[in-house]
DNA sequence: AATAACCGGAAGATCATACTCCGTTTTGTG
DNA sequence: CACAAAACGGAGTATGATCTTCCGGTTATT
């Protein structure tokens, strides 16, 4: 692959990503382009069909995310920090991309990056209960619907940095929440 | 006003609001019409250009969403007891439609409800931070942003009666945490 | 029974977005 | 440097999904 290539490819993954938090939803492919500084017939070479673009975007951040759920669980001293880690990464990560990820819900992609993040849950969740940082009742299907939750902009027009903000500070309180009740679901 | 068209003018309102929460977002006219058992004829005559059916149904649904709020206040022996029903209230009756009320913050309808809306919850903030319920540095902001994170729904095919438990849930352990941390933003 | 208000839905108008195509430019190689 | 292959740009067409109108038929009210 070129090297031009691999640089437009780049940047319209990041456009792509920076407009679907801006607008809430999928961006039109010629905004796509332009906000990435190619050509409409660039970002057509690049990803061929409608879906393409924006499933590579979700892959991308979902592989991300993924991954700094295991370096979550790897470097943390207990349970309650990884998951502290872990969800405020994803937040830098994927706040907004969020938005889109249904669609992609019935592709062949979906079921492997399932049964990563499963597992990734899973031990995230199996350290914390162990050391005792994690309620016993708390699952890893609720965490991933608590992800879901905090990494959904509100949706008003606020910027993206504000948006940010605001998310962080949510999960923190829900955090103090869940600490708090260790006998009630998530 | 006829009765036939006063049920219809509330059917309309209501298809409206359902469908908006089943697929996040502002629905088709026909779907609307379909929805409420009417022809789109009948839509038309009774929200006249395009966004009267949905600023109706987003005007129909703070007001009462406010009202809830009002009595939340009225009724509750606490503060923080205030705050806990008002906020579950917004959930049920709110639900869904905060995914479209952006657009209408530009409307001359808006200010008046931005107004009755920070004088309900400051009432409501001012009565915990008097008791103690509420933490002195939470602000009437911090509240309704928190709402409006719980009544968005989670846009990945989830049921809505799912949504609905989910939402409970994550506002009943964001609530906890609320609590647990007397020293720190919202 | 009379009339005014209301209803239904086919058909046309409108608009945003997807996508193609080909002449031009850039990159990598001998 | 020269040349071929790969990549680029963007005007213009295709497409499909709503929005909106209109008027003959229906229902409520007196």
């Amino acid at each position: 692959m070129r090297a031009d290539a691999r640089r437009s490819r780049r940047r319209l993954l990041d456009s792509a990503i920076e407009l679907i938090l801006e607008i809430g939803g999928e961006p039109s492919r010629d905004a796509v382009a332009d906000r990435a500084g190619v050509g409409i017939g660039t970002l057509y070479r690049h990803f061929p069909d409608k879906q393409a673009l924006l499933h590579a975007v979700v892959l991308d951040v979902l592989d991300r995310t993924i991954n700094q759920g295991e370096s979550a669980v790897a470097e943390s001293a207990t349970g309650g920090e990884a998951l502290r880690r872990y969800m405020h990464a994803a937040i830098d990560t994927s706040l907004g991309v969020v938005n889109i990820v249904h669609p992609l819900l019935d592709t062949p992609e979906w079921p492997e990056r399932r049964t990563a993040t499963e597992a990734m849950l899973d031990r995230l969740i199996v350290t914390g209960h162990r050391d005792g940082a994690i309620a016993r009742d708390v699952t890893a299907a609720d965490i991933a619907l608590a992800t879901i939750r905090f990494c959904r902009p509100l949706a008003i027009g606020l910027d993206p940095a504000v948006e940010r903000r605001i998310a962080h500070q949510h999960l923190d309180t829900y955090l103090d929440g869940l600490r708090r009740r260790p006998n009630r679901s998530a």
